[in-house]
RNA sequence: CGGGGCGUGGCCCAGUCCGGUUAAGGCGCCUGUUUUGGGAACAGGAGACCGCAGGUUCGAAUCCUGCCGCCCCGACCA
Protein backbone atom coordinates (compact mmCIF):
# COMPACT_ATOMS: atom_id res chain seq x y z
CA UNK A 1 0.00 0.00 0.00
CA UNK A 2 0.77 3.66 -0.69
CA UNK A 3 3.18 4.80 2.55
CA UNK A 4 1.83 8.69 1.68
CA UNK A 5 -1.82 8.09 3.25
CA UNK A 6 -2.28 12.15 4.19
CA UNK A 7 -5.24 13.32 2.34
CA UNK A 8 -6.50 17.07 1.83
CA UNK A 9 -10.86 16.64 2.91
CA UNK A 10 -13.17 18.46 1.92
CA UNK A 11 -11.06 21.26 0.65
CA UNK A 12 -10.17 21.29 4.43
CA UNK A 13 -5.99 20.63 5.13
CA UNK A 14 -6.08 19.32 8.35
CA UNK A 15 -5.88 16.72 10.67
CA UNK A 16 -5.89 13.05 8.62
CA UNK A 17 -4.47 10.35 11.18
CA UNK A 18 -2.71 7.86 9.35
CA UNK A 19 -3.78 4.56 9.31
CA UNK A 20 -3.27 1.69 11.96
CA UNK A 21 -1.41 -0.44 9.10
CA UNK A 22 1.34 2.25 8.42
CA UNK A 23 2.42 2.03 11.69
CA UNK A 24 2.86 -1.02 12.56
CA UNK A 25 4.76 -1.29 8.99
CA UNK A 26 7.35 1.08 10.46
CA UNK A 27 7.34 -0.04 13.50
CA UNK A 28 8.00 -3.60 11.78
CA UNK A 29 10.79 -1.63 9.97
CA UNK A 30 12.32 -0.40 13.57
CA UNK A 31 15.70 -1.82 14.22
CA UNK A 32 15.77 -1.43 17.90
CA UNK A 33 14.47 -4.24 20.21
CA UNK A 34 11.50 -3.57 21.43
CA UNK A 35 10.96 -2.23 25.07
CA UNK A 36 8.92 -5.51 26.05
CA UNK A 37 11.15 -7.59 24.67
CA UNK A 38 14.30 -6.24 26.71
CA UNK A 39 14.06 -3.10 28.05
CA UNK A 40 17.63 -3.00 29.10
CA UNK A 41 19.24 -4.00 25.44
CA UNK A 42 16.05 -1.65 23.94
CA UNK A 43 17.81 1.71 26.39
CA UNK A 44 21.77 0.34 25.02
CA UNK A 45 20.48 0.12 21.58
CA UNK A 46 18.87 3.38 21.72
CA UNK A 47 21.52 5.55 22.76
CA UNK A 48 23.59 3.97 20.17
CA UNK A 49 21.45 4.11 17.09
CA UNK A 50 20.58 7.11 18.12
CA UNK A 51 23.63 8.75 17.99
CA UNK A 52 23.68 10.06 21.62
CA UNK A 53 26.96 8.00 22.91
CA UNK A 54 28.85 5.52 22.60
CA UNK A 55 31.54 3.51 24.59
CA UNK A 56 34.86 4.50 25.05
CA UNK A 57 37.87 1.87 25.16
CA UNK A 58 37.92 2.58 28.66
CA UNK A 59 35.66 0.75 30.89
CA UNK A 60 32.67 2.59 32.10
CA UNK A 61 33.69 5.71 30.20
CA UNK A 62 31.82 7.10 27.37
CA UNK A 63 31.92 9.71 24.80
CA UNK A 64 28.76 11.83 24.63
CA UNK A 65 28.21 12.64 20.51
CA UNK A 66 27.07 15.24 19.09
CA UNK A 67 23.67 15.14 19.02
CA UNK A 68 24.02 13.62 22.59
CA UNK A 69 25.85 16.54 23.56
CA UNK A 70 23.52 18.97 21.75
CA UNK A 71 20.90 17.43 24.37
CA UNK A 72 22.97 18.59 27.03
CA UNK A 73 23.97 21.53 26.24
CA UNK A 74 20.29 22.59 26.34
CA UNK A 75 19.89 21.43 29.42
CA UNK A 76 22.74 23.32 30.71
CA UNK A 77 21.71 26.06 29.28
CA UNK A 78 18.25 26.30 31.21
CA UNK A 79 19.60 24.53 34.32
CA UNK A 80 22.46 27.46 34.20
CA UNK A 81 19.50 30.44 33.56
CA UNK A 82 17.69 29.00 36.36
CA UNK A 83 20.88 29.07 38.72
CA UNK A 84 21.53 32.38 37.99
CA UNK A 85 17.78 33.38 38.34
CA UNK A 86 18.22 32.10 41.97
CA UNK A 87 21.47 34.51 42.59
CA UNK A 88 23.83 31.90 41.94
CA UNK A 89 27.14 32.29 40.12
CA UNK A 90 29.83 30.07 38.54
CA UNK A 91 33.38 29.12 38.88
CA UNK A 92 35.86 26.56 38.63
CA UNK A 93 37.60 24.21 41.30
CA UNK A 94 40.27 21.88 39.99
CA UNK A 95 39.73 18.47 38.91
CA UNK A 96 42.71 16.83 41.07
CA UNK A 97 42.52 17.44 45.02
CA UNK A 98 45.13 16.03 47.54
CA UNK A 99 44.34 12.71 48.86
CA UNK A 100 44.31 14.01 52.66
CA UNK A 101 41.71 16.80 52.02
CA UNK A 102 38.89 13.77 51.91
CA UNK A 103 39.52 12.41 54.93
CA UNK A 104 38.76 15.73 56.75
CA UNK A 105 34.55 14.55 56.92
CA UNK A 106 34.69 11.15 58.32
CA UNK A 107 30.92 10.20 56.71
CA UNK A 108 32.29 11.57 53.59
CA UNK A 109 35.44 9.64 53.04
CA UNK A 110 33.28 6.90 54.11
CA UNK A 111 30.84 7.23 51.18
CA UNK A 112 33.60 8.02 48.75
CA UNK A 113 37.00 6.57 49.07
CA UNK A 114 36.00 3.17 47.87
CA UNK A 115 35.51 4.38 44.45
CA UNK A 116 38.28 7.32 44.09
CA UNK A 117 40.53 7.31 41.16
CA UNK A 118 43.86 8.11 42.76
CA UNK A 119 46.69 10.03 40.79
CA UNK A 120 50.33 8.76 42.22
CA UNK A 121 52.68 9.70 39.16
CA UNK A 122 53.52 12.40 37.56
CA UNK A 123 55.56 11.29 34.89
CA UNK A 124 55.98 8.25 32.22
CA UNK A 125 59.43 7.38 30.48
CA UNK A 126 59.98 4.95 27.97
CA UNK A 127 60.07 1.53 28.61
CA UNK A 128 63.61 0.16 28.55
CA UNK A 129 62.64 -3.33 28.11
CA UNK A 130 60.86 -2.50 24.72
CA UNK A 131 58.12 -0.69 22.97
CA UNK A 132 56.01 2.05 25.01
CA UNK A 133 55.85 4.11 28.06
CA UNK A 134 56.04 2.87 31.52
CA UNK A 135 55.45 4.95 34.73
CA UNK A 136 58.46 6.48 35.59
CA UNK A 137 59.28 5.11 39.13
CA UNK A 138 61.33 8.35 40.01
CA UNK A 139 58.16 10.15 39.51
CA UNK A 140 56.23 9.54 42.43
CA UNK A 141 54.34 12.15 44.23
CA UNK A 142 54.94 13.28 47.57
CA UNK A 143 51.05 13.28 47.92
CA UNK A 144 49.15 11.40 45.88
CA UNK A 145 46.20 13.06 44.09
CA UNK A 146 42.56 11.93 43.69
CA UNK A 147 40.57 12.53 41.53
CA UNK A 148 37.15 14.04 42.43
CA UNK A 149 34.34 12.49 43.30
CA UNK A 150 32.47 15.69 44.09
CA UNK A 151 34.22 18.97 45.33
CA UNK A 152 32.78 19.43 48.69
CA UNK A 153 36.72 19.37 49.86
CA UNK A 154 38.64 21.22 47.72
CA UNK A 155 35.82 24.32 47.72
CA UNK A 156 35.45 24.08 51.19
CA UNK A 157 39.38 23.68 51.89
CA UNK A 158 38.89 27.05 49.66
CA UNK A 159 35.84 28.92 51.03
CA UNK A 160 37.74 28.73 54.39
CA UNK A 161 40.01 31.92 52.86
CA UNK A 162 36.88 33.21 51.28
CA UNK A 163 34.57 33.91 54.10
CA UNK A 164 35.31 36.40 57.24
CA UNK A 165 32.33 37.68 57.80
CA UNK A 166 28.86 37.54 57.57
CA UNK A 167 29.56 40.49 54.71
CA UNK A 168 30.97 37.18 52.66
CA UNK A 169 27.46 35.27 53.08
CA UNK A 170 25.42 34.01 51.59
CA UNK A 171 28.13 32.60 49.16
CA UNK A 172 26.42 31.07 46.11
CA UNK A 173 28.91 28.82 43.83
CA UNK A 174 27.75 26.93 41.23
CA UNK A 175 30.48 24.91 39.07
CA UNK A 176 29.92 22.80 35.42
CA UNK A 177 32.41 19.94 36.04
CA UNK A 178 33.21 16.21 35.15
CA UNK A 179 33.93 13.93 38.11
CA UNK A 180 34.85 10.45 38.49
CA UNK A 181 33.66 7.50 40.73
CA UNK A 182 35.00 3.94 40.11
CA UNK A 183 31.91 1.99 40.01
CA UNK A 184 31.39 -1.51 39.71
CA UNK A 185 28.85 -1.66 37.23
CA UNK A 186 28.35 0.85 34.71
CA UNK A 187 25.53 1.89 31.94
CA UNK A 188 25.47 4.51 29.36
CA UNK A 189 24.52 8.08 30.94
CA UNK A 190 22.84 5.69 33.51
CA UNK A 191 25.84 5.43 35.49
CA UNK A 192 29.72 5.87 33.61
CA UNK A 193 32.88 6.06 35.39
CA UNK A 194 33.23 9.84 34.23
CA UNK A 195 30.24 11.84 34.14
CA UNK A 196 29.07 15.73 33.77
CA UNK A 197 26.95 17.33 36.21
CA UNK A 198 26.78 20.39 37.78
CA UNK A 199 27.85 20.97 41.68
CA UNK A 200 26.16 23.70 43.58
CA UNK A 201 27.77 24.59 46.61
CA UNK A 202 26.72 27.94 49.10
CA UNK A 203 27.28 28.94 52.70
CA UNK A 204 25.15 30.81 54.65
CA UNK A 205 25.07 32.46 58.05
CA UNK A 206 22.05 30.79 59.62
CA UNK A 207 20.69 26.98 59.29
CA UNK A 208 17.34 28.49 58.55
CA UNK A 209 18.70 30.01 55.15
CA UNK A 210 20.37 26.94 54.05
CA UNK A 211 17.91 24.98 54.52
CA UNK A 212 15.67 27.36 52.12
CA UNK A 213 18.31 26.94 50.02
CA UNK A 214 18.48 23.69 49.54
CA UNK A 215 14.93 23.11 49.68
CA UNK A 216 14.79 25.99 46.43
CA UNK A 217 17.64 24.41 44.73
CA UNK A 218 15.05 20.86 44.49
CA UNK A 219 12.19 22.88 43.74
CA UNK A 220 14.02 24.41 40.69
CA UNK A 221 15.18 21.08 39.82
CA UNK A 222 11.44 19.80 39.76
CA UNK A 223 10.48 22.61 37.83
CA UNK A 224 13.34 21.98 34.84
CA UNK A 225 12.59 18.12 35.29
CA UNK A 226 8.67 18.89 34.61
CA UNK A 227 8.75 21.97 32.65
CA UNK A 228 11.60 20.93 30.28
CA UNK A 229 12.29 17.29 30.15
CA UNK A 230 8.52 16.74 30.56
CA UNK A 231 9.08 14.43 33.27
CA UNK A 232 7.09 15.09 36.49
CA UNK A 233 8.94 13.55 39.52
CA UNK A 234 8.20 13.37 43.43
CA UNK A 235 10.19 15.55 45.88
CA UNK A 236 10.82 14.48 49.03
CA UNK A 237 13.74 13.19 51.30
CA UNK A 238 15.93 10.72 51.69
CA UNK A 239 16.04 8.13 54.85
CA UNK A 240 18.83 8.55 57.06
CA UNK A 241 20.55 5.38 55.07
CA UNK A 242 19.98 6.91 51.68
CA UNK A 243 21.91 10.17 52.63
CA UNK A 244 24.76 12.19 51.13
CA UNK A 245 27.67 10.94 52.89
CA UNK A 246 28.35 13.88 54.54
CA UNK A 247 24.94 15.38 54.38
CA UNK A 248 22.26 15.88 57.73
CA UNK A 249 19.39 15.76 55.04
CA UNK A 250 19.06 14.89 51.77
CA UNK A 251 16.27 16.36 49.27
CA UNK A 252 15.53 14.33 46.11
CA UNK A 253 13.39 14.34 42.97
CA UNK A 254 12.56 10.59 41.89
CA UNK A 255 11.38 9.89 38.16
CA UNK A 256 9.42 6.84 37.51
CA UNK A 257 10.70 5.10 34.42
CA UNK A 258 8.96 3.34 31.59
CA UNK A 259 9.76 0.16 32.50
CA UNK A 260 8.38 0.90 36.66
CA UNK A 261 11.81 1.04 38.07
CA UNK A 262 12.34 4.52 40.14
CA UNK A 263 15.37 6.95 39.18
CA UNK A 264 17.01 9.65 41.27
CA UNK A 265 17.10 12.36 39.27
CA UNK A 266 18.84 15.21 41.60
CA UNK A 267 19.74 15.40 44.92
CA UNK A 268 20.49 18.64 47.16
CA UNK A 269 21.91 18.01 50.49
CA UNK A 270 21.59 20.19 53.06
CA UNK A 271 24.98 19.73 54.95
CA UNK A 272 24.97 21.61 58.05
CA UNK A 273 28.05 22.82 59.77
CA UNK A 274 29.76 19.44 59.14
CA UNK A 275 32.07 20.87 56.42
CA UNK A 276 32.36 23.91 57.88
CA UNK A 277 33.73 22.36 60.98
CA UNK A 278 35.77 19.72 58.50
CA UNK A 279 37.45 22.99 57.29
CA UNK A 280 37.28 25.60 59.86
CA UNK A 281 35.01 27.96 57.60
CA UNK A 282 34.49 30.23 60.33
CA UNK A 283 32.74 33.84 60.04
CA UNK A 284 32.67 37.08 62.30
CA UNK A 285 28.68 37.77 63.39
CA UNK A 286 27.45 41.06 63.37
CA UNK A 287 27.82 41.11 66.97
CA UNK A 288 31.21 40.03 67.22
CA UNK A 289 31.01 36.62 67.27
CA UNK A 290 32.22 33.51 65.85
CA UNK A 291 30.40 30.88 63.81
CA UNK A 292 30.77 27.82 61.46
CA UNK A 293 28.87 28.36 58.33
CA UNK A 294 26.00 26.34 56.79
CA UNK A 295 26.49 24.46 53.96
CA UNK A 296 24.33 23.01 51.16
CA UNK A 297 25.52 20.97 48.08
CA UNK A 298 23.25 19.97 44.98
CA UNK A 299 23.90 18.24 41.90
CA UNK A 300 22.58 17.22 38.86
CA UNK A 301 24.43 15.10 35.89
CA UNK A 302 24.34 13.04 32.79
CA UNK A 303 22.12 10.94 34.38
CA UNK A 304 19.42 12.85 33.30
CA UNK A 305 20.04 12.15 29.87
CA UNK A 306 18.96 8.62 30.62
CA UNK A 307 16.26 9.86 33.02
CA UNK A 308 14.80 11.43 29.66
CA UNK A 309 15.52 8.13 27.36
CA UNK A 310 13.24 6.03 29.69
CA UNK A 311 10.54 8.60 29.82
CA UNK A 312 9.13 9.29 26.57
CA UNK A 313 10.66 7.43 24.31
CA UNK A 314 9.33 4.34 22.19
CA UNK A 315 10.36 1.20 19.91
CA UNK A 316 11.11 3.34 17.46
CA UNK A 317 14.06 5.34 19.32
CA UNK A 318 14.29 8.12 21.04
CA UNK A 319 11.00 11.09 21.64
CA UNK A 320 12.19 14.84 22.81
CA UNK A 321 10.22 16.93 24.89
CA UNK A 322 10.19 20.31 21.77
CA UNK A 323 11.81 22.56 25.03
CA UNK A 324 14.81 19.97 25.09
CA UNK A 325 15.04 19.36 21.16
CA UNK A 326 17.88 20.63 19.29
CA UNK A 327 16.22 20.44 16.66
CA UNK A 328 12.64 21.23 17.07
CA UNK A 329 11.02 20.95 13.35
CA UNK A 330 13.47 19.39 10.71
CA UNK A 331 12.39 20.06 6.94
CA UNK A 332 12.76 17.33 4.42
CA UNK A 333 12.35 18.54 0.55
CA UNK A 334 11.28 15.54 -1.53
CA UNK A 335 12.14 16.05 -5.16
CA UNK A 336 13.46 14.04 -8.15
CA UNK A 337 16.17 16.30 -9.30
CA UNK A 338 15.82 18.62 -11.89
CA UNK A 339 13.25 21.36 -12.47
CA UNK A 340 11.10 20.35 -9.41
CA UNK A 341 14.31 20.42 -7.13
CA UNK A 342 14.38 24.07 -7.56
CA UNK A 343 10.75 24.67 -6.84
CA UNK A 344 10.52 22.03 -3.98
CA UNK A 345 14.08 23.74 -2.40
CA UNK A 346 12.12 27.27 -3.05
CA UNK A 347 9.41 25.82 -0.79
CA UNK A 348 11.56 24.24 2.11
CA UNK A 349 13.66 27.68 2.18
CA UNK A 350 11.09 29.75 2.85
CA UNK A 351 9.39 27.48 4.74
CA UNK A 352 13.11 26.91 7.07
CA UNK A 353 13.58 31.22 7.00
CA UNK A 354 9.79 31.48 8.74
CA UNK A 355 10.29 28.92 10.87
CA UNK A 356 13.23 29.93 12.09
CA UNK A 357 12.47 33.77 12.01
CA UNK A 358 9.32 32.56 14.46
CA UNK A 359 12.24 31.28 17.20
CA UNK A 360 11.89 27.49 16.16
CA UNK A 361 14.85 25.51 16.17
CA UNK A 362 14.68 24.38 12.48
CA UNK A 363 16.91 22.37 10.08
CA UNK A 364 16.58 21.78 6.57
CA UNK A 365 18.22 18.47 5.78
CA UNK A 366 19.15 19.43 1.92
CA UNK A 367 21.53 16.35 2.05
CA UNK A 368 20.69 14.91 -0.95
CA UNK A 369 22.94 12.06 -0.50
CA UNK A 370 20.30 10.60 1.78
CA UNK A 371 16.96 9.23 0.69
CA UNK A 372 13.45 10.81 2.28
CA UNK A 373 12.44 7.16 3.87
CA UNK A 374 16.01 7.12 5.57
CA UNK A 375 15.61 10.83 6.82
CA UNK A 376 12.21 9.94 8.28
CA UNK A 377 13.47 6.81 10.05
CA UNK A 378 16.64 8.44 11.42
CA UNK A 379 14.73 11.22 13.07
CA UNK A 380 12.31 8.96 13.98
CA UNK A 381 15.28 7.51 15.90
CA UNK A 382 16.56 10.83 16.92
CA UNK A 383 13.16 11.68 18.43
CA UNK A 384 13.18 15.04 16.38
CA UNK A 385 9.11 16.46 17.45
CA UNK A 386 7.56 17.56 14.22
CA UNK A 387 8.95 16.73 10.98
CA UNK A 388 7.42 18.35 7.22
CA UNK A 389 7.97 17.17 4.07
CA UNK A 390 7.65 19.39 0.86
CA UNK A 391 7.33 17.69 -2.42
CA UNK A 392 6.30 18.52 -6.05
CA UNK A 393 2.13 18.04 -4.46
CA UNK A 394 2.85 20.28 -1.69
CA UNK A 395 4.96 22.74 -3.37
CA UNK A 396 2.10 22.81 -5.97
CA UNK A 397 -1.10 22.94 -3.96
CA UNK A 398 0.52 25.02 -1.05
CA UNK A 399 0.75 22.42 2.14
CA UNK A 400 3.45 20.70 3.83
CA UNK A 401 3.00 17.44 5.59
CA UNK A 402 3.75 17.11 8.86
CA UNK A 403 4.37 14.10 11.20
CA UNK A 404 4.29 14.39 15.06
CA UNK A 405 6.92 11.93 16.43
CA UNK A 406 5.26 11.78 20.08
CA UNK A 407 1.94 10.38 18.26
CA UNK A 408 3.34 9.62 14.99
CA UNK A 409 0.49 11.13 13.42
CA UNK A 410 0.67 12.49 10.07
CA UNK A 411 -1.31 15.48 8.49
CA UNK A 412 -1.55 17.96 5.44
CA UNK A 413 -1.44 21.76 7.11
CA UNK A 414 -1.30 24.98 4.74
CA UNK A 415 1.56 26.53 4.07
CA UNK A 416 0.07 29.76 5.08
CA UNK A 417 0.42 30.63 8.78
CA UNK A 418 2.07 27.69 9.36
CA UNK A 419 4.65 28.95 12.21
CA UNK A 420 1.94 30.03 13.85
CA UNK A 421 0.65 26.34 13.64
CA UNK A 422 4.12 24.61 14.92
CA UNK A 423 4.64 26.96 17.59
CA UNK A 424 1.17 25.70 19.36
CA UNK A 425 2.06 22.43 18.32
CA UNK A 426 5.42 22.18 20.29
CA UNK A 427 3.89 23.78 22.60
CA UNK A 428 1.18 21.04 22.71
CA UNK A 429 3.67 18.20 22.61
CA UNK A 430 5.20 19.14 25.27
CA UNK A 431 2.38 19.68 27.60
CA UNK A 432 1.43 16.08 26.43
CA UNK A 433 4.83 14.88 27.24
CA UNK A 434 4.30 15.63 30.74
CA UNK A 435 0.79 14.63 30.59
CA UNK A 436 1.20 11.51 29.66
CA UNK A 437 3.86 10.74 31.75
CA UNK A 438 2.43 12.32 34.83
CA UNK A 439 -0.47 10.07 34.03
CA UNK A 440 2.07 6.97 34.18
CA UNK A 441 3.53 8.36 37.39
CA UNK A 442 0.17 8.25 39.14
CA UNK A 443 -0.90 4.98 37.87
CA UNK A 444 2.30 3.54 39.24
CA UNK A 445 2.06 4.95 42.87
CA UNK A 446 0.24 1.63 44.82
CA UNK A 447 -0.93 2.02 48.54
CA UNK A 448 -0.89 -0.93 50.60
CA UNK A 449 -1.42 -1.95 53.83
CA UNK A 450 -0.07 -5.81 54.23
CA UNK A 451 3.57 -7.31 53.14
CA UNK A 452 1.38 -9.78 50.69
CA UNK A 453 0.40 -6.24 48.86
CA UNK A 454 3.69 -4.84 49.23
CA UNK A 455 5.78 -7.46 47.33
CA UNK A 456 2.86 -8.01 45.36
CA UNK A 457 2.65 -4.09 44.17
CA UNK A 458 6.23 -4.11 43.90
CA UNK A 459 6.49 -6.86 41.25
CA UNK A 460 4.39 -4.79 39.49
CA UNK A 461 6.47 -2.17 39.20
CA UNK A 462 5.83 1.50 40.20
CA UNK A 463 5.94 3.27 43.40
CA UNK A 464 4.75 1.75 45.86
CA UNK A 465 3.41 3.66 49.54
CA UNK A 466 3.48 2.13 52.63
CA UNK A 467 3.84 2.50 56.29
CA UNK A 468 7.30 2.00 57.60
CA UNK A 469 8.46 1.62 61.09
CA UNK A 470 11.37 4.51 60.92
CA UNK A 471 14.32 1.99 61.60
CA UNK A 472 17.15 1.41 59.81
CA UNK A 473 17.17 -2.69 60.26
CA UNK A 474 13.35 -2.51 58.78
CA UNK A 475 14.48 -0.65 55.74
CA UNK A 476 17.55 -2.90 55.42
CA UNK A 477 16.04 -6.06 55.78
CA UNK A 478 13.09 -4.89 53.19
CA UNK A 479 15.74 -3.99 50.61
CA UNK A 480 17.67 -7.37 50.89
CA UNK A 481 14.51 -9.00 50.92
CA UNK A 482 12.60 -7.27 47.77
CA UNK A 483 15.65 -5.41 46.17
CA UNK A 484 13.47 -2.61 46.98
CA UNK A 485 14.78 0.39 48.98
CA UNK A 486 12.74 4.04 50.07
CA UNK A 487 13.37 6.42 47.44
CA UNK A 488 11.73 9.26 49.70
CA UNK A 489 10.23 10.12 52.08
CA UNK A 490 7.19 12.68 50.08
CA UNK A 491 7.08 16.26 50.99
CA UNK A 492 3.55 16.73 53.22
CA UNK A 493 0.96 18.81 50.92
CA UNK A 494 -1.80 18.90 48.19
CA UNK A 495 -1.13 16.07 45.61
CA UNK A 496 1.22 14.43 48.18
CA UNK A 497 1.68 10.30 46.73
CA UNK A 498 2.13 9.14 50.91
CA UNK A 499 0.03 11.70 53.01
CA UNK A 500 1.40 12.09 56.62
CA UNK A 501 -1.35 9.73 58.76
CA UNK A 502 -0.49 7.18 61.25
CA UNK A 503 -0.34 3.63 60.15
CA UNK A 504 1.65 0.40 60.93
CA UNK A 505 4.65 -1.03 59.43
CA UNK A 506 3.53 -3.11 56.38
CA UNK A 507 6.82 -5.26 57.68
CA UNK A 508 6.85 -5.41 61.39
CA UNK A 509 3.61 -3.93 62.46
CA UNK A 510 5.00 -1.10 64.56
CA UNK A 511 3.81 2.02 64.30
CA UNK A 512 4.62 4.24 61.94
CA UNK A 513 3.30 8.38 61.30
CA UNK A 514 3.27 8.60 58.05
CA UNK A 515 3.75 6.32 54.37
CA UNK A 516 6.82 6.92 52.30
CA UNK A 517 7.57 5.52 48.92
CA UNK A 518 9.32 1.90 48.05
CA UNK A 519 10.62 1.11 44.33
CA UNK A 520 12.83 -0.92 42.88
CA UNK A 521 15.54 1.98 41.20
CA UNK A 522 18.40 2.56 39.11
C1' C B 1 34.59 -8.68 43.69
C1' G B 2 31.51 -13.17 42.08
C1' G B 3 28.75 -15.40 37.63
C1' G B 4 28.21 -15.40 32.27
C1' G B 5 29.66 -13.82 27.33
C1' C B 6 32.88 -11.87 23.82
C1' G B 7 37.52 -10.09 21.25
C1' U B 8 38.26 -11.67 13.24
C1' G B 9 38.20 -4.77 7.73
C1' G B 10 34.53 1.30 10.36
C1' C B 11 30.12 -1.97 12.36
C1' C B 12 27.52 -6.97 12.94
C1' C B 13 29.64 -11.49 12.55
C1' A B 14 30.86 -17.07 10.00
C1' G B 15 35.00 -20.03 10.57
C1' U B 16 37.75 -22.29 16.28
C1' C B 17 35.19 -28.35 18.76
C1' C B 18 38.09 -31.71 14.40
C1' G B 19 45.09 -27.03 12.37
C1' G B 20 45.85 -27.31 5.73
C1' U B 21 45.15 -23.02 -0.83
C1' U B 22 43.33 -16.45 -1.68
C1' A B 23 39.72 -15.68 6.09
C1' A B 24 33.29 -16.28 4.06
C1' G B 25 28.80 -13.25 4.43
C1' G B 26 25.83 -8.85 5.67
C1' C B 27 25.81 -3.53 6.85
C1' G B 28 28.61 0.69 5.95
C1' C B 29 32.40 3.15 2.65
C1' C B 30 34.26 4.61 -2.67
C1' U B 31 33.08 4.83 -8.28
C1' G B 32 29.37 4.54 -12.08
C1' U B 33 24.34 4.01 -13.85
C1' U B 34 19.26 4.03 -12.87
C1' U B 35 16.46 6.06 -8.80
C1' U B 36 14.04 9.52 -4.88
C1' G B 37 6.15 10.77 -1.28
C1' G B 38 8.85 5.55 4.49
C1' G B 39 15.48 2.88 5.84
C1' A B 40 16.60 2.13 -3.08
C1' A B 41 18.57 -1.41 -7.13
C1' C B 42 22.42 -3.17 -10.12
C1' A B 43 27.62 -3.39 -11.51
C1' G B 44 32.54 -2.64 -10.07
C1' G B 45 36.12 -1.38 -6.09
C1' A B 46 38.91 -0.37 -1.52
C1' G B 47 39.48 -2.00 3.25
C1' A B 48 42.11 -7.56 8.09
C1' C B 49 49.32 -7.15 12.38
C1' C B 50 42.18 -12.82 13.16
C1' G B 51 43.07 -8.60 21.18
C1' C B 52 48.58 -9.05 22.84
C1' A B 53 52.95 -12.14 24.01
C1' G B 54 55.14 -16.73 24.08
C1' G B 55 54.89 -22.02 22.79
C1' U B 56 53.63 -26.74 19.86
C1' U B 57 53.80 -27.88 14.48
C1' C B 58 56.19 -28.68 7.88
C1' G B 59 51.92 -25.44 8.59
C1' A B 60 47.98 -21.76 13.73
C1' A B 61 42.21 -17.30 13.50
C1' U B 62 41.88 -22.65 14.93
C1' C B 63 45.80 -26.41 19.78
C1' C B 64 48.65 -25.04 24.68
C1' U B 65 50.37 -21.23 28.41
C1' G B 66 50.25 -16.42 30.15
C1' C B 67 48.44 -11.57 29.82
C1' C B 68 45.11 -7.53 28.34
C1' G B 69 40.46 -5.48 27.30
C1' C B 70 35.25 -4.86 26.80
C1' C B 71 30.02 -6.11 27.38
C1' C B 72 25.94 -8.38 30.17
C1' C B 73 23.85 -10.21 35.10
C1' G B 74 24.57 -9.57 40.57
C1' A B 75 26.83 -7.00 45.15
C1' C B 76 28.16 -1.17 45.52
C1' C B 77 26.54 3.63 43.81
C1' A B 78 24.24 9.68 41.08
Amino acid sequence: MPIFAAAIIGGLHFANTVPKILNAEIIAMAKLTSRDQDYSKWYNELVVDADLAQHSDVKGCMVIKPYGFAIWERMKEVLDAKFKETGHVNAYFPLLIPKSYLSREAAHVEGFAKECAVVTHYRLKNDPDGAGVVVDPDAKLEEELIIRPTSETIIWKTYKNWIQSYRDLPLLVNQWANVVRWEMRTRLFLRTTEFLWQEGHTAHATKDEAVAEAEQMLRVYAEFAEGTLAMPVIQGVKTASERFAGALNTYCIEALMQDGKALQAGTSHFLGQNFARAFDVTFATKDGGKEHVWATSWGVSTRLMGALIMTHSDDLGLVLPPELAPIQAVIVPIHKGGEGEAVVMERCNALCDELRAAGIRVKLDDDDTRRSGWKFAQYELQGVPVRLAIGPRDAAGGTVELARRDTREKSLVPFEGIAAHITALLSEIQSQLLSASRQRLTDNITEVDTWDEFTAALDRGGFVSAHWDGTDETEEWIKQKTKATIRCIPFDGPGTPSPVAPGACVKTGAPSERRVLFARAY
